[in-house]
DNA sequence: AATCTGGGCTAAAACGTTTTAGTTCTTTTC
DNA sequence: GAAAAGAACTAAAACGTTTTAGCCCAGATT
């Protein structure tokens, strides 16, 4: 069995494949069709169960309503969340959303943007990777909006970024423990030049220098983005083995590296938050159930992935003309959720 | 600035847009095209920057080389994670995956069959909801492969499925805990007429009896699929707040559940194992990482990804050819991972 | 000298839509 | 009663590919 074509409808209702075409798209009445012709083909295109072969119309509109969204790995709690937000948000708009990992590498997120751009979406939501920019600025040659989330590149302020503010972010984490009186607070990052992950470390130190306390290397732990699981971990188990004594906090600067962490300290006994408090950038399941609870600084991932769909349904309805939108990155702000772990 | 097309390719390099497809497909050869314009022909390619069109691609072949993958929760970690092995072994057949979350509504489910199709998706993964076994069949009537995952429908015997042994895995789960003692052992289960939970109930049931032990159905908590959080958590502290006394053990038969039942464990403050033991069926982060861990039933999500691509890969192979494929769901055993709270 | 062979290409149709520019009637207008 | 206007449709081009059938020429064969 194959699938109905309009022509075959047309056939069918003995009219012509444009009169077909007219009736599906709604444009029966613009076009002055009758009444009876427009039932006519509505009942047959029904009764042959007719799907209109999208490949086909976006050849000819060059619009597939359908966007690309690129995160780093959509088996991370974050970035699934993040990509089922921005995916119902999308049907609001009647478009469709593909998604795919980057794993974090350049290289395969350049793949996945040929691979997309193949595929003729028409615009772009994009976690980016380090050195993405250029491919990014094809796209918009191209006439084809993107919008960047969760990272940014400062130096090319022509793509509109949405993210959490990742410096107020930490700030108010870093206050927050520090107001609690802890003095030696150790800082577990993740490798990266990328500019939100350098917002973070920033904010950790100018927090410490406004409070006067001198920054120790010793605190600070920055793991090699590919190390594997048990590497990681012994870096982990090594910053806090001597929690109580050296160190008497400590903030994650991801949701992985917290979940690592917990791991960590389970392994290493330490009481929370007795010998050791520890928060959290950004939520997962495990903090809410932990015992103790964990304390996180909270990403508005519904409003992050609302925002930047937003953006990007602005642009597309205004492609091709040269409007002036201002694209300094949108930055959101993150509560700091209180659990017991502080 | 345009995208470039084979046309734009044949004009600079001055030859006609056929010779530029057989370059382009590795073609040339067959073809009889000349070494010196094989390679004219590259440059200009390389140079122009050009990149096919999947949508004339596709319309002209039929093929798209995208399968689509529909589940029911794409932030659920089981499904996050099948999805990333599947798309994973996707890439190996030279396959992209597109998907989509059903929430388990069937109206919404062959929504989403229809858009794939509209999309022309070569094929198809699905893990159904119940009633959409004639939309399948109406998918395999149009020569499109479909292959189900994690569910199946017992009546529908011409649908392969790849799936983990349900009453299996329960079975050994229940033999566990009744060799080590328990006998008065909860469940917790989700409402629905699916096969794959059918399954999984009745192997609690037939274990009971084979240990002589009559069943009380007041152990038994069926939570209805669409209750929010709170109702189904009230549900289960319900049935848990006789720990110790009533209930010696609890089987939670999904991830969800399970997450569920450690926030109600939690507020209940009971003791695991001493007052109650815990197993789940499907594993999670957090029954890793909670203090005491967590024992469960581990699906081979991996194996069930590579499996269900291999089979659908075979049969998309021989698309159109009458192939007496065998339809029996594959059944893949599921490990009894012992951890600390029985 | 006519025919055949093969090498090296190209023309054109086809895939399923959308959309512009008609065409053919019928009715209105002056 | 001729021209204009309108109503109800249709023909055909275009989107960017792939692929079949064929063209043209050079050299080989009869």
């Amino acid at each position: 069995m194959k699938k109905v074509s309009i022509s075959d409808i047309a056939r069918k209702a003995g009219v012509s494949v444009s009169t077909v075409s007219f009736v599906m798209n709604d444009k029966a009445v613009k076009m002055r069709i009758s009444r009876e012709v427009i039932e006519k083909v509505e009942n047959v295109a029904r009764e042959m169960g007719y799907r209109p072969n999208q490949l086909a119309r976006g050849l000819r509109t060059g619009k597939t309503k359908t966007i690309g969204l690129i995160v780093e790995n959509i088996s991370n709690a974050f970035f699934a969340t993040l990509a089922k937000s921005i995916e119902d948000e999308a049907k609001k708009y009647d478009y469709k959303v593909v998604y795919c990992s980057t794993d974090n590498d350049e290289e395969k997120a350049r793949d996945l943007i040929n691979m997309l751009s193949q595929r003729q979406v028409d615009g772009y939501i994009i976690t980016p990777t380090l050195n993405l920019g250029e491919d990014i600025r094809r796209l918009q040659a191209e006439n084809k909006p993107v919008v960047l989330i969760d990272r940014y590149f400062p130096q090319h302020d022509e793509i509109p970024a949405v993210l959490v503010d990742n410096y107020e972010g930490v700030s108010r984490g870093m206050d927050y423990l520090l107001g609690k009186g802890y003095r030696k607070i150790a800082l577990v990052t993740i490798e990266t030049e990328m500019a939100h992950m350098k917002d973070r470390l920033r904010a950790y130190n100018d927090a410490l220098i406004r409070h006067g306390i001198t920054a120790d290397d010793r605190l600070v732990r920055i793991v090699p983005y590919n190390s594997d699981h048990e590497a990681a971990l012994t870096e982990v188990v090594k910053l806090l083995s001597s929690a109580g004594t050296d160190v008497d906090a400590v903030f994650f600067l991801t949701n992985y590296l917290g979940v690592l962490g917990i791991e960590a300290i389970k392994k290493l006994h330490i009481k929370i938050p007795g010998q050791l408090a520890v928060l959290c950038f950004d939520d997962n399941d495990i903090f809410r159930l932990y015992t103790p609870t964990i304390s996180v600084i909270r990403q508005p991932i519904e409003a992050i992935g609302q925002k930047a769909m937003f953006t990007l349904v602005e642009r597309l309805r205004h492609t091709g003309e040269d409007v002036n939108h201002s694209n300094a990155p949108i930055r959101l702000t993150a509560d700091l959720v209180k659990r017991e772990s502080v």
